[in-house]
DNA sequence: AATCAGTGCAACCGCTTGGTT
DNA sequence: AAACCAAGCGGTTGCACTGAT
């Protein structure tokens, strides 16, 4: 089967060779790409347009970060990705010098296996006893991030906020059997969780700021509804005010907190949809 | 030494998106 | 509004490499 977009032309395919590296990387350097199909011919390359660009952005662009993935960006992926889910190019963009394909590669040959080692489920981030139970609900919290049809579709009911939250309270060890922190009202009540945040003073002094960048990441996420039919963000508060806003103005203008310990861009973002400042308290 | 299974990664495929005509 | 095209994206495949038997 052959590629329907040089489907006319006699293209070589597979890995590529050192030579047809460097025609590709001359001929790029010296004029750039331009329009990706014209460059095989003016390249002197037997290489479809796709593959000619796969090849410089993957592997031969000057920018790329080579070599093994440390700790701080193995962090980073796992973090964007329980907020994003499966979009590589986004999370990408968090880790300058690596590529989508290469975040995709890692993820699938080594992190995903580091979280089920740890009994989480890789797609929802989830205990994997509670996934289970999750899955079968179309708009859990967190989980349905993985689908970017819907990226931060939340489902406010108490089992997706106890789901939510199950993995940040698991992951104290002792808190287990915590879920006091979810109110009647169905609402995450961040500041229970905050409380028992500084009840962990025993916890290592890394381990607690990662804890509670992971608690300022789902209280971000909580607070983001996405309206199917609008295709807007809706950030509402506890108070029932709810405030539009474009989608992308939203996403573009906020920072999330485990990427920068400044969080969130004040300018930019209203506090107000915080109203119960968690965030705030315990960044700042 | 030969074979096999597992792994990681580069490359491909098909679909979607966005811009242009 | 429809058709077309280029670029971008995520899932999947194929192959080279490595370690175990």
């Amino acid at each position: 089967m052959g590629h329907h977009c040089c489907s006319k032309q006699k293209v070589k395919r597979g890995l590529w060779s050192p030579e047809e590296d460097e025609k590709l990387i001359r001929h790029i350097t010296s004029y750039g790409h331009g329009c990706w199909s014209s460059v095989p011919k003016l390249a002197g390359l037997q290489r479809c347009g796709k593959s000619c660009r796969l090849r410089w952005i993957n592997y031969l662009r000057p920018d790329l970060k080579r070599g093994s993935f440390n700790e701080q960006e193995e962090r980073t992926i796992i973090d964007v990705h329980r907020i994003l889910g499966n979009r590589w190019a986004q999370i990408a963009k968090h880790l300058p010098g690596r590529t989508d394909n290469e975040v995709k590669n890692f993820w699938n040959s080594c992190i995903k296996k580091k979280l089920i080692a740890q009994g989480l489920d890789p797609n929802t981030h989830n205990l994997l006893s509670l996934s289970s139970s999750t899955n079968n609900n179309k708009r859990g919290l967190i989980s349905t991030s993985a689908s970017h049809q819907q990226p931060f579709t939340v489902d406010t009911t108490a089992t997706a906020a106890a789901a939510a939250v199950a993995p940040i309270i698991s992951a104290t060890s002792s808190l287990h059997d915590q879920f006091s922190v979810l109110n009647e009202s169905s609402c995450i009540d961040w500041a229970a969780v905050t409380q028992q945040l500084a009840a962990l003073g025993q916890e290592p002094e890394q381990q607690q700021q990662q804890r509670q960048h992971e608690v300022a990441a789902a209280a971000c996420v909580y607070k983001y509804k996405v309206d199917d039919d609008e295709d807007e963000v809706l950030l509402s508060s506890s108070g029932g005010e709810q405030l539009q806003q474009d989608l992308f103005d939203a996403t573009c203008h906020f920072d999330f907190p485990f990427l920068d310990s400044a969080f969130i861009a004040p300018q930019n973002y209203n506090p107000m949809v915080m109203d119960d400042a968690l965030a705030w308290d315990i960044v700042n």
